[in-house]
RNA sequence: GGUCUCGUGGCCGAGCGGCUAGGCACCGGUCUGCAAAACCGUAUACUCCGGUUCGAAUCCGGACGAGACCUCCA
């Protein structure tokens, strides 16, 4: 089976094909840096980390965008006192906006950083592409399809529905925005119809965050930044654009406006949705006020959190669901996936040090299911990026690899078979869905480790169990658990 | 109010018309000084009511419930 993906423009899962044969573009929508990066974001950047993983395993070269929206934009644009939420920020922490944007912009790299989620090939900011949007603004204008009122610029969406069809993508339809008007807040409004959205703010004397532009002393609109900028480094159209469910509308509906009023194209093939996380059944957001921040979840400081979760438990956490499905926070699922976690991570490790003894009988069924579960892992990424349907494969895996290494009765199979299992395991669990050994042992902690070890056996050999006993549960007390193989080797996990 | 999505066993979560999803937790067994791990085995499902079909968790209609978007949001 191909590659299928699920279009959030049409609603379907559709084969996947590149515009170029083995290059792919793809632009998702990165964070705005005002705030603490939380468990929503998590979702949305391992989200595309894992597409972005899999399509470079399938052999693409992938040029991957993701921006840094650093200007703030309205916290309530139908409000005179609407304040840009990057300023207000600074004005309550005492700051330049700038040094606002750089610090949460450095607080959410570390967080992406032990996440274990590659960096995009191009993270580009919205401060640094004034120019392009501008010069985007001025297309849309060209086309007749914007109009600049008192030093602002909006987009003429009563203009546009004469040439394009609207509401594509959140399937809204111009009637229904004339119904859900909010009529009654557009006193001092300049737009000509409540639908159009700015392109360019016309900014006050004390608005911190301000360019020249043909239009005056501004800044612009939230949704041309990914415009200017996408069309910029992937061209138009390209192949995948990503984000979070709640940006279909307005954000990427204004998107393909702009897109098709500039340059009369859309502006991609693939509209890719990460569905919300959930706490008690509410969406996690900054807005709700009930989030909880992601060095919140490693350090486990907020009173929600029964324990600490480490960086590779959240992510396995978010890839036992499928990206298009909500998640819903618990401290026991968290504790699960924790646990399952580290079955795998085991059972990598047990595989890692493997290997085959020489010998002609090997094991038909097993060497069966080897291929099929080697099958299940590109099926299940190839079905929409499945993670859930991979991580049963890779569980699948798993059982193989107790066979293997049964200490009564080990399975044979070939050689050949145990690198095929041994590289795709590799493949999908580290790879793919970039999962990472968290426990870097250093070597003193072996040493120290290996004298208790020492000191325990010698305790076990004299019968001295209890003491045996004490020594484990005193260790178990600090997360570290001894394990008494049957070879009688005792082996350690933090 | 409008648009849309969803409702699976104790918990999480796949499934898109017939064939065991998977994980966590639980219980029984093998192994072990005891644990742990591993292995074997048992159990617990598809919100409700109609309909289509030889056959429905899966399709259609309705009820109830939950959520998202319609303002900034991943």
């Amino acid at each position: 089976m191909s590659l299928h993906v699920y279009n959030t423009l049409t609603g379907k899962k559709e084969v996947f094909k590149s515009i170029a044969k083995n290059a792919v573009g793809m632009y998702v929508c990165g964070p705005t840096v005002y705030g603490e990066p939380h468990l929503g974001h998590a979702r949305s950047s391992i989200t595309f980390d894992v597409i972005y993983r899999y399509l470079t395993h399938l052999g693409y070269k992938v040029r991957y965008v993701r921006n840094i929206t650093d200007v703030g934009h309205l916290e309530d644009e139908h409000n005179e006192t609407g304040e840009d939420k990057i300023v207000k920020k600074a004005r309550i922490e005492q700051l330049e906006p700038m040094e606002v944007a750089q610090h949460y912009t450095n607080v959410y790299r570390q967080a992406m950083h032990a996440l274990n989620i590659i960096d995009p090939s191009i993270e580009p900011l919205a401060t640094g592409h004034i120019p392009e949007q501008i010069e985007t603004i001025a297309k849309i204008i060209e086309n007749g399809l914007a109009y600049e009122v008192n030093g602002s610029v909006y987009f003429d969406v009563q203009a546009y529905v004469q040439r394009y069809h609207y509401g594509q993508l959140s399937g809204r339809v111009l009637e229904e925005l004339l119904a859900a008007s909010r009529a009654d807040l557009e006193g001092t409004n300049e737009k000509k119809f409540h639908a159009d959205f700015a392109l360019w703010k016309k900014a006050g004397k004390d608005h911190l965050m301000q360019w020249q532009s043909p239009w005056g002393r501004g800044f612009p609109g939230w949704h041309i930044e990914c415009t200017a900028m996408s069309s910029k480094y992937l061209g138009i159209p390209f192949d995948i654009h990503g984000g979070g469910m709640d940006l279909k509308f307005p954000h990427h509906e204004a998107e393909i406006c702009q897109s098709l009023g500039a340059y009369d194209k859309p502006p991609v093939n693939y509209w890719l949705h990460n569905n919300m996380v959930t706490l008690n059944g509410q969406k996690m957001a900054k807005s709700k006020g009930n989030f909880i921040t992601l060095n919140e979840l490693f350090s486990g400081s907020h009173s929600l959190l029964q324990k600490a979760y480490s960086p590779m438990t959240i992510r396995f956490f978010i890839l036992q669901a499928h990206y298009g499905s909500t998640i819903d926070f618990s401290n026991e699922s968290l504790i699960a996936a924790e646990n399952a976690l580290t079955k795998l991570e085991e059972s990598y490790k047990v595989l890692d040090s493997y290997s085959a003894a020489a010998t002609s009988s090997v094991d038909e069924e097993t060497e069966k299911e080897v291929l099929e579960t080697v099958e299940s892992c590109y099926e299940a990424m190839n079905d929409d990026f499945n993670t859930a349907k991979l991580i049963a494969a890779l569980f699948g895996f798993s059982k193989i690899i107790h066979k293997l290494t049964d200490p009564v009765r080990p399975v044979q199979i070939s050689a050949k078979s145990v690198e095929k299992l041994s590289d795709t395991y590799r493949s999908f669990w580290r790879d793919v869905l970039g999962m990472r050994p968290e426990n870097a042992n250093s070597e003193k902690i072996d040493d120290l480790l290996g004298i208790l070890i020492e000191l325990r056996q010698q305790a076990k050999d004299d019968k001295n169990y209890s003491h045996a006993d004490l020594i484990r549960q005193k260790l178990e007390h600090l997360g570290i658990q001894l394990k008494d193989g049957k070879d009688g080797a005792t082996s350690y996990f933090l």
